[in-house]
DNA sequence: CTTGAACCTAAAGTTGCTAGAGGATGTAGC
DNA sequence: GCTACATCCTCTAGCAACTTTAGGTTCAAG
């Protein structure tokens, strides 16, 4: 019987995350102390370890959820979950490649600071204008 | 004297996100029309461009704050833009380096999948097996 | 039996916006 | 001068995926 700090300590999970796991389905409701205090399993501990393993792999909780659904039901053909796969490493693929540019572009802010004041400096002065980037109008981040 | 419609078309901002921007005191209270509709400048139309542009780079909005100010203040040494610059390169560096591992392992989950059923999916074995992979166990996808 | 680390719930905060409701304004054409 | 209607206004809530805080309870070791 694992308590949820151990749980947490072995997955590399904050226990808030785990609570907050449960909290969304994505975990199920294990089962209390008489004080009320949550105890574990081998079956939760592996299931939490899935989540996490897939989180550093930047699938979306939803995407989670779904592949959770399939690896419960093993009879189902398993071009879900490829199909998922798939479509996360082209989402990784596009944000290299938007991160390739973003560093050239910092690279060259950098390399050409003059050292002195703001008023020459070509970070300011990069970040003022727009016109030598590619200017995609879209998100960034995520 | 540019609507505030105008002014997001010109940047490719939303029209939203520049009230918020407002809001957080990022841009100016501008002038109002005697209906109480924002009426903007070309300084503000600059200020939201450089906002915008270093929000591409990924700039947080924190970060960007302090360039304003730099940007405001010409006299100041620049070394401290260059410093924010550079952490920010570094941040984007280990992005792409974090990225290039996902990738591949991605990669080798969709070449490994048999498109056979679940249960001999490699890509939902790969998932529930840590132990191939780098565990560092920390933060993903911002 | 005491101490203190680890647990509990519930609610609010984080980042950087986006979306919607419900209504007011501005301007172009007639 | 009047009517459409695109655009503007405020306010509130929502998104992902957690984290933090407050205020209290339980468990296990010594």
């Amino acid at each position: 019987m694992l308590t949820i700090g151990t749980l947490a300590k072995r997955t590399g999970t904050k226990v808030q995350t785990i609570r907050y796991y449960e909290q969304i389905g994505l975990m199920p409701e294990p089962g209390r102390t008489e004080g009320g205090q949550r105890r574990y399993g081998n079956a939760e501990l592996d299931r939490l370890a899935f989540i996490r393993h897939s989180r550093q792999l930047g699938f979306p909780l939803d995407a989670i959820r779904e592949l959770l659904d399939l690896s419960d039901a093993p009879d189902r053909p398993c071009h879900e979950a490829d199909e998922i796969a798939r479509r996360q490493l082209k989402l990784v693929e596009q944000r290299m490649r938007r991160l390739k540019a973003l560093r050239a572009e910092l690279k060259r802010m950098v390399k050409e600071c003059s050292g002195g004041k703001a008023s020459q400096c070509r970070v300011l002065e990069v970040l003022r204008d727009h016109s030598e980037c590619l200017t995609e109008h879209d998100q960034i981040g995520t």
